[in-house]
DNA sequence: ATTATGCTGTGATAATTATCATAAACCCCT
DNA sequence: AGGGGTTTATGATAATTATCACAGCATAAT
């Protein structure tokens, strides 16, 4: 490795992050430098966890690159899965600003990097640059409305329209192909959806029969796809 | 009527409101006064629409007595409702500052005060006060996240168990008594559960066969909240 | 007053979903 | 390579919820 590269690697790179946009927009380069001085890179393998449920939140933290599931456990230690949030959804902020413990997991179910900054930093920037601020409001609204929006669309479908949705969901928004391999296990679908794990599993099964899609296990091709949003749609 | 309460009338008198904490605390007296004099307090009776989905948002309000729904209506024509809310759980501002057009609608579903604002002396003012921004960035996580752990308990439920989860929401949290007038219709509840009305009404009957509620047309008396619980939590 | 409309209420039946049981396939661990 | 656990899978049956049908009642509109 030259020289050169190995500074690269320990200055900041924070001025060509895809993510500025965001919420670093009306930051200064200075500001943003100071920023990026203290931020920590950090990488979760799939299936690590990066938040948990009343744990104290000590830190501020976005995504860079990666998928994650936000979810919640209930007494009786079952989860429900309240979204899933790639880059530019938002995920850590929820809480954030309104409760110093976090009120949801989040777990990585793609290979995950994530910034994180120390929050009380971060508050202080927040309180001298509203600018700053606002952006960061309109970004924690923009994300939580899209889970509210999910979460309505989903409630009022049955369960081959819940299935259709998800399947949808990471082919049109998250992979943005026909084919794909699904991040989450057919358990997890349920916890998302709400339903149980063995509806799920039978109606894809069923999807496969009436050949809307074809399954080699957590692979999974979209073969009728103006089918399966009919089936998200009215179904 | 006296001079002085003429007076009073006229005069700004914001320096009183209780919800001057939300997200005013951090606010001069010189701004509130500024503020003050460019708001509008409007009356809703109830059943009365406050706001329109996909209307453009010109205002910001805030809600200072009553009760409101949230809700939205799907392309069948169908309402979903979201939540309820009364002062100091937030309304308007969901969506303010992701979107320039209203996602919800808000119903009063009891007579409502509303302050209004111009939204975009709000936004300018937000630019220029990041405390200001803080706070009121802290007050719309809140109440989104009020929003999302109360739409995960009732998923996770049975038809009973939600109906329940409802009466207990409008005894302990809105009128904090054990006797009430239910402010929606039996419609309402199941728009907000995601049941079908008959179920809902059938549901209230079955209670009250039971002996743990009474029913007279939309007032209702929890005879046995220790039962209702229960079936909140387990049924 | 009178129709119209919507809300409340109940029953019978159909559709949807959950539960339980069982088994093969897969992954992890040592 | 061989348990031990989890995931996927399928079937039978039970439980839950929706749909349809109908009726009384209240309220609003004319």
């Amino acid at each position: 490795m030259s020289l050169v590269s190995i500074m690269e690697k320990s200055t900041c790179s924070c001025e060509n992050c895809q993510l500025r946009s965001l919420f670093f927009s009306h930051v200064s380069m200075d500001e943003l430098n100071n920023i990026c001085d203290i931020k920590i890179e950090k990488q979760y393998s799939k299936g690590e966890s990066i938040t948990n449920e009343g744990e104290r939140i000590h830190e501020f933290l976005y995504m860079k690159e990666g998928l994650v599931k936000l979810s919640k456990t209930d007494i009786d230690g079952k989860d429900q899965i309240l979204s899933f949030s790639k880059p530019f959804d938002f995920v850590s902020l929820l809480s954030v600003f309104s409760s110093d413990k976090y009120k949801y997991s989040v777990t990585a179910i793609e290979d995950t990097t994530v910034c994180i900054l120390d929050l009380e930093v971060v508050k202080k920037f927040a309180q001298q640059n509203a600018m700053f601020t606002m952006d960061l409001m309109s970004s924690i609204s923009e994300a939580t409305d899209k889970i509210l929006l999910d979460n309505l669309a989903i409630k009022r479908k049955h369960l081959k329209g819940r299935i259709a949705h998800v399947l949808l969901y990471f082919s049109d928004y998250i992979y943005k192909k026909d084919e794909f391999e699904l991040p989450i296990s057919r358990r997890e679908i349920a916890e998302y959806i709400g339903m149980t794990t063995e509806n799920v599993i039978r109606t894809l099964s069923e999807f496969r029969k009436d050949n809307i899609i074809k399954i080699f296990g957590k692979d999974i091709l979209i073969a009728d796809k103006k089918r399966l949003r009919s089936i998200s749609e009215f179904g």
